[in-house]
DNA sequence: ATTGTATTTGGACGTTCATCCAAATAACAT
DNA sequence: ATGTTATTTGGATGAACGTCCAAATACAAT
C-alpha cells in the first residue's frame, strides 16, 4: 500500500469518473477506463474486482468533492443567501459542460435509476446532498423547515430540468436563462 | 408486405419503445427486444438492419403520439390555458411512471446525447416538439413569441427537473408539487 | 394444385465485454 | 545482499453482443 499504489487507484478513479459522465457507465468498458487512466485493462482488477466496486468509488470520491465545495461556499459568502448565489454561479459557469453532457449527478441518476434500483442508491446520495445543504442555507435565511425544503426543491429542479434542455437542444443559454430566473426569484424569497 | 407482417413490425417497435424507456438504449439487447416482442431474434433483422433503425422508427412513432396527444389537448380545451393545463395534468398524472424511469423523452435525450451527438438528433425531436407546442399556446394567449418560448421553456425545464429529481429520489411527490406550482404561475401569467 | 413471394426459424459469425490469473517486475524491510 | 510484499504485465476465459444467412414455412395469386 505505497504511494505508487494510491496513485495508480487515483488515476483510475478519477478517469472513471470523467467516462461514467461523459458516455454513461453502462457504455464505459473496463478497457476504456484503463486506456483513460494509463494503466492496463488486467492492473484494474488488481485495484476494483468489479465494475460496480469502481462505481462505488467514484459516488464516494464525488461527494466528497461536493461536501468540500459546499464548504468553500460557505467560507467565501457571508450570508446562507450568498452560499445559495454561489451555488447557482457554479451552475451556470458550467453550461458549456452541461450542454455536452448533462448534469453529472443528474445524469448518473437517471441511468443507475433505470436498473431496477440495484445500483441506484449509489448516486442518490450526490442528489440528497445538494438538496439538504440548500435547503440548510434557507433555514439559514429564517425559512421554516418546510418552505426551506420547498426551496431546495426549487432550485434543483430548475437546475436539472435546465441541464436536460441545454444538453438535448445543445443549448447552453438555457442555463443562463434559467439561472437568472433563479437569481430574480432568490431575491424576491425572505 | 401483408397485415403479418405489418403486425410483427407494430410489435417489435412497440416493445422497443418500452424497453428503451425502462432500460435505456444501449442497455436493451436486440435479444431483449424480440423477447418482449415475442419473435425470435434472427427475426429483426428481416424488419430492421440495424439497432440504430429500430432506434429512428421508436423515435418516430413516439413524435407521432406526442403530435395526436396535443391534437387531442387542443381539442377537448377551450382555450389555449386550458390546453397547457392539461399538459401539465398529464405529467402529474404520470408520476409514477417518471418516478420509475423518468422523463421517457428527457432520459433518452440524455442517453443519446452522451454519444458524441450521433444519435442525438433523433431524440431531440419530440423535445422540440413539446417546446414548440407550448410556445404556440402561450402566443395565443397573446404574449409576444420570445416571452411565449420563455413560458415554454419554464414549463419543460420545471416538468423535466421534476422527472429527474423524483426518480433519483425515488418520490412521485415531487412531480406533483411542481405540477402544482406550475399551475399557481400558470394562473399568474397572461 | 402450383408457383412465387413474404415471413419465420435456428443458428453461425466475429467482436467485445467483465473477470480472472500466473508469471514478471518493482519497492521495501532486514 | 537477501527475502518479502506490492504492483504490473499480457493474456486466457466464457458469456453476451449485433449482425447476417440459408433453409423452412406460411401466405397469396393463378
Amino acid at each position: 500500500m505505497s504511494s505508487r499504489g494510491e496513485e495508480s487507484r487515483a488515476k483510475i478513479v478519477a478517469a472513471a469518473r470523467q467516462l461514467f459522465y461523459e458516455k454513461g457507465f453502462a457504455q464505459s468498458s473496463m478497457q476504456d477506463l484503463a486506456d483513460a487512466a494509463g494503466v492496463l485493462k488486467g492492473n484494474l482488477a488488481y485495484y476494483f474486482t468489479t465494475k460496480e466496486a469502481i462505481l462505488d468509488e467514484v459516488v464516494d470520491t464525488q461527494c466528497c468533492n461536493l461536501k468540500a465545495l459546499f464548504a468553500g461556499f460557505e467560507q467565501s459568502a457571508d450570508t446562507p443567501q450568498a452560499s445559495i448565489l454561489l451555488f447557482i454561479d457554479m451552475v451556470e459557469s458550467s453550461a458549456k459542460q452541461l450542454k455536452e453532457f448533462g448534469c453529472p449527478i443528474g445524469s448518473l441518476n437517471i441511468e443507475l435509476g433505470k436498473n431496477g434500483g440495484q445500483y441506484q442508491a449509489y448516486a442518490q446520495t450526490s442528489m440528497k446532498l445538494c438538496l439538504n445543504w440548500l435547503t440548510k442555507c434557507f433555514v439559514a435565511t429564517g425559512q421554516k423547515k418546510k418552505a426551506a425544503a420547498a426551496s431546495a426543491e426549487h432550485i434543483m429542479c430548475t437546475a436539472q430540468g435546465a441541464a436536460v434542455l441545454a444538453q438535448s437542444l445543445r443549448a447552453p443559454a438555457v442555463v443562463a436563462r434559467q439561472c437568472q430566473q433563479l437569481r430574480e426569484w432568490l431575491s424576491q424569497q425572505v
